[in-house]
DNA sequence: TCGAATTTGTGCGTATGTATC
DNA sequence: GGATACATACGCACAAATTCG
């Protein structure tokens, strides 16, 4: 069948695959269990757990302890629209959610002190103080994004706008609490990454180990000076980032 | 010293990652080998493996079969521009790579056949004849960035552009070749995820295994039709997309 | 309500083979 | 050949979640 110079993992991970793109397994179905599939290809555990490992950080299945595991719905993708066009949505509600799903934000605003790389993102010195504000974007009670923005209190501390979330312009958006403020906000850069996701954000997300994640380090400035910075982290398994570029 | 709560693997990986971001082994030094940290920990095999595959996925070091586990240089990010400011920047030449780095592409083309993603992506139909036109990136020789591009033979086939990178408008870029038979590109629009490479991008960007990578699916549209779209598959660690936005 | 069985997840000791230096 | 890292595989133990009688 297989070139015999597969190991047994591969050649299991293979099979599993072609059995579930192909239908054999429905979507939300449970495959066989380990016990099982060691019985079925004749190995033994760790060559059908690495075979599961695969498929897992495919995103195909979806391990449930004590339960099984079950072949995930790869057909949904939430995009999250980066540009916006005029006029349309909300500060915070960039997602492009399907109809009728609640999209819900939690977020809490703390003191800190800038470490050695959020300064050099801020353009201030290590140990300044920052306003930090954490959010929860969840999407029918999953969460979907999990967002740290900061901001130097050299910028906001003292103003009508030191809590984001709060007052008059809570949920605004940066420009305009900046623009409340005297800080014209000249220029939006976003960097995006990939790595492994941290313990807390696989916790954050309420996703298994092993998960990717998309980071965007986002910079607001107002003209030389960064007035706000955020690390926004998204899961990289059926979710995309969105973005409208000019054509010149 | 630690929570004796957690795992053996946890401990190292703390201990190790103590040690390099503090300096005791320098960029480019070479950690002590498995067995000696299996001896210096009182721990076998498979905890050493377990905290260095942390650290693996962390980006801090980089194991070289035969030879060692090295700390790697995560100064050096790789910034990709991915708006592009009038003026500035070739088609191609998107990295935004230190002075005297040597930047280089190689490119196949060759007719293929849509797949269903890909007749979705396209707006044709399954099986419908596609260009199908292979990209490598190379700086200073490793690879950083793979792309597949792929436009309907029913837009380029028969014209003078149908290899994009022969021809008197070689390397001028999309719009500019869909311009020259005829089609205005009015939209580009980039839609960016990521995941676990594949064996292949493992290979082409001549990485090890459990590498993520940045995948952007972008898309040129002249009005209601998608004359070209293409897959752009990046390293995770050390790179990064820059996406400079309109604020409004 | 309770407890046993099942199932996945995690951790770890061991062993073998291969490629590299 | 020896040391090394790496990939694969086996066996085992326990934890956590779930299911079911």
């Amino acid at each position: 069948m297989e070139e015999p110079g597969q190991p047994a993992y591969a050649r299991v991970a293979d099979v599993l695959r072609h059995e579930i793109t192909s239908g054999v397994w429905p979507v939300g179905g449970k495959l066989p269990s380990i016990a099982q599939l060691e019985a079925r290809f004749g190995v033994s555990e760790q060559p059908v757990r690495a075979a599961l490992r695969l498929l897992l950080g495919e995103g195909l299945v979806e391990g449930r302890a004590g339960s099984g595991t079950f072949v995930r719905d790869r057909g949904a993708v939430l995009r999250f629209a980066r540009t916006r066009r005029p006029g349309q949505g909300g500060p915070l509600s960039s997602a492009d959610v399907p109809e009728g799903a609640r999209v819900a934000w939690s977020h809490s605003t703390e003191r800190a002190f800038a470490t050695a790389a959020l300064a050099g993102r801020l353009g201030i010195d290590l140990g300044d103080p920052v306003q930090q504000t954490r959010y929860r974007c969840t999407v029918d009670g999953a969460p979907v994004q999990l967002v740290n923005s900061w901001e130097p209190l050299a910028v906001v501390g003292g103003t009508g706008v030191l809590l984001p979330e709060d007052g008059p312009l809570c949920g605004a958006g940066v420009p305009a609490r900046m623009a409340a403020i005297g800080f014209t906000v000249t220029r939006l850069v976003e960097e995006v990454g990939a790595r492994p996701a941290s313990k807390a954000e696989v916790e954050g997300l309420r996703r298994a180990a092993g998960l990717v994640v998309l980071v965007v380090e986002r910079s607001h400035w107002a003209g030389a000076r960064v007035v706000e910075t955020a690390d926004i982290v998204i899961p990289g398994d059926g979710h995309r980032l969105v973005y409208e570029l000019p054509v010149q």
